[in-house]
DNA sequence: CAGCAAACAAACCTACCAGTAGGATTTTTT
DNA sequence: AAAAAATCCTACTGGTAGGTTTGTTTGCTG
C-alpha cells in the first residue's frame, strides 16, 4: 500500500473517480479517459496505483464491501430486536446506494457480474449469512412464525432488495429506494410477524 | 419490413444470434462481429436488415416484448382466479427466461438501461399495469386482504421478481428462477390471502 | 545530499470496433 | 429475357480503447 499521505490521497480520489464513473456508466461504459480525466490525474498515476482496468473495478468493489461490513456491524451492536435490526440494515444501506457513489458502483459493477474476466464469488452470500442469523434469532424469540423456513426468507429478502434497487435505479435514479425498502417491510411482515408483536418503525433519516 | 423469404429468414437468425449474444454478454459486451459471426452471415447482410447496434438491440427487446404479451394474453384468457393468473403468468414468465435467448436478452438489456443514447420508456410498467389490474380484481373477490394497497403491492411484486431474477443469474445462470419465485409466492401470500381461500398450485411444467 | 516513491507528460503500440462504399448476386417484375 | 429491385458480400475507413514505454520532475526520508 502507498508510503506517503500524498499518495494515499490520490489512491482516493482516483477510487472515488472510478466510483462515481463505474456507478453511472458501469464496466464497459467507461474508459480509462474518463476516470483519470475526472480524478484530475494523469494516466501514469493512475496506473502506478492501479495496474488495469479490472483491479481498479475490484477495488472499487471491495471497498464498497468495506462500507457494507460497517454497516452491519453498527447495527449489530445496537440492542434492537432482530427483526428490527435486519431493517435497520436494509434502510441504511438503501441510503448509502441512494448518496455514495462508491456503493453505487458496487452494486452495479455486483450486477454486471459476468463482463470481467475472473468472476466474483457469490457476492449476495454474505448479505444472505446476516438476514439468516437475525431471522434464525426473531424466530427462536417468537417474533417470527414458526412455520417459516428461514433460509429461504432470507434468500427472497435478499433478492426483494436487490430487485427494489434495480427498479428503483430504472424509473427514478434511486430516488424511492428507501421508501421501496420500506413498502417491502410492510407486505412481508403481514403474514410473518406473529399478532401482538411490537410495531416496527422505520425511523428515518438514517444519516 | 423484408420481402422476400430468404430475407425474413435471415433477419431471423442474426435476431436470434443477436438475443444469445447480448444475453450472455451485455450490450457493449457483444461486437457486432461476435453476432454475424454467430449467425453465420456477412457483416453488409446484418446491416442490411438492422442499420446499427442499438437498432438490433431495441429489435431483441420488442421481440422479447412480444413473447411476454403472447403469456400474458394466453394466461388472461384462462378460467383461473385472478390471483392464480397472476402467479401463472410470472411463473411462466419465470421458465421463458429460463430457455429463450431472446427473452433472456430482453430481461439483461433492459436492466442494462441506460448503456444506450436513447432509453426506453419504464420498461417495468406493464407488469405493474398487469399485476395491478389483476390484484384489484382479486380484492373485489375478497381473494385478497382488504387493507392492502394494491398499487404499493403490484410496484413489489415485480421488483421481487426482477430481483430473484438478477440473483438467480448470478448465483446458477437461472437454473434456480422458477423455485426463487415459487418461493417468493410462498412467502407473500401467507400474509395476503385471508384464511379459507383454495391452496393455489405451482403446477408444473409450463412449457 | 543521496536515494526512492510518486506523479507528470507525451508518444506509442496493438487490437478491435461500429459503420460505410460499391460491387456482385439473387429474386422479382415487366 | 431484360430490367429493376432486393439482398448479400468484401474491403476499407476512421476512431477509440487499454495498456506500455521512456524520460523528466517533484517530494519525502534517512
Amino acid at each position: 500500500m502507498p508510503q506517503q499521505e500524498r499518495a494515499q490521497r490520490t489512491r482516493d480520489t482516483v477510487l472515488r473517480a472510478a466510483g462515481e464513473a463505474f456507478a453511472e456508466k458501469g464496466f464497459l461504459g467507461t474508459s480509462m479517459a474518463d476516470i483519470f480525466a475526472r480524478a484530475g490525474v494523469t494516466k501514469g498515476a493512475l496506473y502506478f496505483h492501479f495496474s488495469s482496468k479490472e483491479e481498479l473495478a475490484f477495488a472499487v468493489i471491495s471497498a464498497g464491501e468495506e462500507l457494507g461490513n460497517v454497516v452491519v456491524q453498527e447495527v449489530l451492536a445496537s440492542d434492537a430486536p432482530p427483526l428490527q435490526k435486519l431493517i435497520d440494515i436494509s434502510i441504511r444501506w438503501a441510503s448509502y446506494i441512494q448518496t455514495d457513489p462508491i456503493v453505487r458502483a458496487n452494486v452495479r459493477l455486483i450486477v454486471e457480474q459476468g463482463t470481467y474476466s475472473r468472476d466474483v464469488p457469490n457476492s449476495y452470500d454474505p448479505w444472505e449469512q446476516v438476514a439468516s442469523l437475525l431471522l434464525k434469532d426473531a424466530q427462536e424469540r417468537g417474533e417470527l412464525e414458526r412455520s417459516v423456513d428461514v433460509k429461504a426468507l432470507a434468500e427472497f429478502i435478499v433478492a426483494a432488495f436487490t430487485g427494489a434497487q434495480i427498479v428503483s435505479y430504472a424509473t427514478s435514479g434511486y430516488k424511492d429506494l428507501v421508501r421501496r425498502v420500506e413498502n417491502m417491510w410492510q407486505l412481508l411482515l403481514v403474514g410473518l410477524v406473529p399478532q401482538g408483536n411490537p410495531i416496527i418503525f422505520f425511523s428515518r433519516p438514517y444519516r
